[in-house]
DNA sequence: AGCATTGGTGTACCTGTGGTACAGTAACCA
DNA sequence: TGGTTACTGTACCACAGGTACACCAATGCT
């Protein structure tokens, strides 16, 4: 007896990431049980703790997860946007015009932000996840900031903002989207947000 | 003996929905027990559900009272902007100011907003509350996109805008700059973007 | 061929949480 | 005096998050 499918380890912890992920962002961490959990995974309560000692552990690694994905499709997106214009501008431009595509082809309404929804409920968990949190926001904030100065230098802005706090615009505007998006059920928002904040940057830089 | 206090019973309703509210925000919906409620309350079990007949009426209660309060708010802001300013365009810019000044007024990081909160929760609700917080969103969106036709009949829009869209991003801002304040635990960065947003307003009817 | 490692299972047990059911009761209001 | 309001108390249930082990079977290394 005993024949449990035997798989790679990483398979299964991967298989577990992934039901938790959509799981969390449907119900809350709290509200997602371990017990749900392994039953779509098919494995024992054991199996679970085998590869995570505690529900902390598996929200540390899924928000970890989350940030390295991210980051990723960032490089990838910057990367496509540079490839076809090198302007710095025009190149952020092309950027903000990719992700906008790439939200709008989503099947459905976008699956949600880790981030936003850790924040919500960051008193569930301990302090190293909060912090992962923050230096996951910290990070785009970098990011964008980086690009914009970059732009800044060839374009002098026509409209007097600070480039910081238009870097958190990138980010809040996509948590923001996404928040309405959910909440309407309509998943167009997200992508009219992010070109709408579009034309923001262009006004900014080239004044029309 | 069983001396206990005698409250006027919309009173313990009100204390219930304060601490549930403050909760919920920090721990989640399905992160927030009924037992540290009645326990921070004064209450038994027996009591909380002789108030609400189970948890889903109490999130019912709880964002019917925030959306409430929301739009107090707004309309309290926007009457007093309108007072000392009755063109459409400077009410409304001066109804981003008031409310960027309320945001950096508040001792701490702004507490959250239910909507979004219940939006990354909704599996756990019942229909009719997913669809209060989507009346809510709508809500918002209607009366912001009111004023920006109104003023956009005063002042034809420099930049080409989609007004709906322009009206959603004043309540996409403020839920994207909510979650970033919160993450980086950094209260200022709410106001700032109030206030970014405000700066687009101008350059979209006043081209500058 | 032997042995450790990896990736689990199974059993038992404990606490806390949401919820149901229902009887009782003290205070207030007409 | 009697009904309504606002609870308390008791008993019970299933499920959730853990903890603690002992056990086992397939894989990989030597």
């Amino acid at each position: 007896m005993a024949e449990f499918q035997r798989r790679k380890g990483s398979e299964t912890r991967d298989l577990i990431l992934s039901f938790a992920e959509s799981a969390v962002l449907e119900k809350g961490f709290g509200g997602t049980s371990i017990d749900e959990l392994i039953a779509a995974v098919g494995i024992t309560k054991s199996g679970f703790f085998y590869h995570f000692k505690d529900k902390n552990e598996l929200a540390k690694a899924l928000l970890q997860q989350y940030l390295d994905r991210e980051e990723e499709l960032f490089d990838r997106l910057f990367e496509r946007a540079d490839d076809l214009n090198d302007d710095p501008l025009h190149g952020f431009l092309v950027f903000l015009k990719l992700l906008a595509e790439i939200l709008s082809d989503l099947p459905k309404t976008h699956p949600g932000c880790l981030v936003s929804a850790f924040c919500y409920q960051d008193q569930l968990f301990s302090s190293e996840i909060r912090e992962l949190n923050a230096a996951g926001v910290l990070r785009w904030r970098q990011r964008f900031l980086e690009r914009l100065e970059l732009i800044a230098r060839h374009y002098p802005p026509k409209i007097k903002v600070d480039m910081s706090d238009l870097a958190d615009m990138v980010t809040g505007i996509i948590e923001g989207g996404i928040v309405i998006s959910r909440s309407v059920r309509d998943k167009d928002v997200l992508p009219q947000q992010v070109l709408l904040f579009r034309r923001f940057v262009r006004s900014v830089f080239l004044g029309n």
